[in-house]
DNA sequence: CTGAAAGCGCTTACAG
DNA sequence: CTGAAAGCGCTTACAG
């Protein structure tokens, strides 16, 4: 807010690593109490006369007092600090969302700490044991959890809110968008611009929403579905498939694709052979990242309100209401030049 | 390492928020004062018998006990947080590099708390003030500080190393890659492959030593500098200066790119307008992410030493040798599609 | 409205 | 080799 700090004054020598200022010390210049200066700064639990509240203001002032939050935590038994565990940061799609969750628990004057769990297919359980030991007020996964994990996870005494899900998850509260529905209506879009043959990019055979919505938004139509191609959900994944797809003989002329990294890359593999996108494939991919406008062709996309999402999310956890339930989102259609539409 | 917490006895009544193990209960257990406990767990400052260590270890197990790196935190007046400030996620660059340090952190037993400083634009000061009321181990700082920052983060008492950074920190032990020659290897990779009017793009006219080995190399050439584009490292800056560049009518038949998120964009302004790459315009971009291979036509670029780099960072912050210094790391040429090399 | 004091869960100098 | 005790910097029930 105001220059916090600024007016720290400077000391004499410079390099003697000076002690940091305490409550104490602020007490001590303010001539009260150093509980008071807990009730001044916290607003709580008790009213303060408006002179003593002014007195312990200039002192903070003064000397530049940082709370220590680290104290503050051990203290109350939970921080300001929220944990937000996705796989990858390098995907557009958990780079935005973190972003997004950034944003909104700033809003709530939170901290977020972001924890990698990509490492954990190397090994670790994704040190589910830090999370535990730093005294984190609440967490928010945007990742599967294993039947393992999600017990451990629940045994944590903190706030838990997971996103990007496709289901509810037992004893947990979940957020995710409609994935069948959000496939459905990409799919309906190439079949509504005379599509016959649809193909399918994902991961995950057997239990991804987004191919039963692909496979009925095309049957629905009367058409047989398109073949399917299941890879990682990594730029490579996404690579080879496109690869696949280039080689597939079937007639395929479009194709849905269930997130947009995979779609980069598709599009780069497609290109490569020497097709024309929209023209001898269309494409419509599903996340809505700030990055599929950029791309060449322009991503045609089905968009999660990440933002609604992100705010939903933290709210959950700053006002601790992270009970079990399951909260879809609605996805909205965004078509650019890559659908041709 | 092996799994902590699996075999925590599970409480009868289980929705009963049941206090957290602490020192004292594995103390207790155990037969030991909470000293010793302190004693085996970190192995100092003490010896303890292998007997009486053997006991502590396995009432650790069998309560599943996990430290509170909170209060271990205050009493050492440090955690075992590092802290990591970065503009914004979204930009591969600055995500690659969030997952390298983090692979790096995890390495030495440290989490990686990652703050996004884009909010600052809009109005906030890096929340500098949140970094200093964490109790981190260190911080560092891919982004560029201004002088009131600058002098802020120097107040405080932590390791601190500045990344990605152009030149030396007056106080500071700042690591950076060879921007210059990066830029004269890449535009130098132009000429050879025959160009005589080379553009660029990137941000910040005037002080990136990447517009000015741009320049040297050409003029080494002997040749005239093609125009300058200075937009904003975002996606729409790169677009923006894609357009630009195909407005442009003198005769321009490559181009350097500052950076692979700029590069993205203008790709595809500069399709959209219809020029293909290389055969109208030739790129070669600057970072060397994972996504420059990935994109159509794939990036030619300069590639920092990411991983180097990151380790360097940590190490330099774990064992507290962050003194003031410049760090170099060399680029390497990376030739895909995009230069036609 | 204000303060003395206990407590959060660790670490470690000090004494045995 | 082991333990009692003080201390890290906060918060808050309790007493005035």
């Amino acid at each position: 807010m105001s220059g916090a700090g600024m007016s720290e004054p400077s000391v004499g020598g410079a390099e003697a690593p000076r002690r940091r200022v305490t409550r104490d010390d602020v007490a001590r210049l303010a001539g009260v109490s150093s509980a008071v200066v807990s009730y001044v700064l916290n607003g709580t639990p008790k009213p303060v006369a408006a002179a003593t509240r002014q007195k312990v203001l200039d002192a903070v002032e003064l000397l530049g007092y940082q709370p220590n939050q680290t104290a503050r935590a051990l203290s109350l038994g939970r921080s300001n600090v929220i944990g937000l565990v996705i796989s990858d940061p390098r995907n557009p799609y958990f780079a935005e969302l973190a972003l997004e969750i950034d944003n909104a628990a700033r809003a709530e004057g939170r901290t977020v700490m972001v924890l990698n769990s990509l490492a954990r297919r190397g090994g670790g359980s994704m040190h589910i044991a830090g999370l535990s030991q730093q005294q984190l007020e609440g967490i928010i996964i945007a990742d599967t959890l294993s039947e393992a994990e999600s017990e451990t996870v629940r045994s944590l005494s903190v706030p838990v809110v997971l996103i990007n899900q496709f289901f509810a998850n037992k004893g947990f509260a979940s957020i995710g968008v409609d994935h069948f529905g959000g496939a459905y209506m990409a799919v309906r879009h190439l079949i509504d611009l005379g599509h016959r043959r649809i193909a399918f990019i994902g991961g995950n055979p057997g239990i991804d929403p987004r191919e039963e919505g692909w496979a009925s938004a095309v049957r629905d139509a009367g058409l047989e579905p398109g073949p399917a191609f299941h890879v990682p959900f990594e730029l490579e994944g996404g690579y080879q498939a496109g690869l696949a797809l280039a080689d597939d003989a079937s007639g395929v002329t479009a194709a849905f694709v269930a997130s947009e990294q995979q779609a980069l890359a598709a599009l780069s593999a497609l290109q490569e052979r020497g097709f024309a996108i929209p023209g001898d494939i269309a494409i419509v991919a599903f996340d809505g990242t700030t990055c599929a406008a950029y791309l060449w062709p322009p991503l045609s996309t089905v968009a999660q309100p990440l933002r609604a999402m992100a705010d939903d999310a933290v709210r959950r956890i700053v006002t601790n209401t992270a009970h079990e339930d399951y909260t879809s989102y609605p996805m909205s259609l965004v078509v650019r030049a890559s659908s041709g539409g």
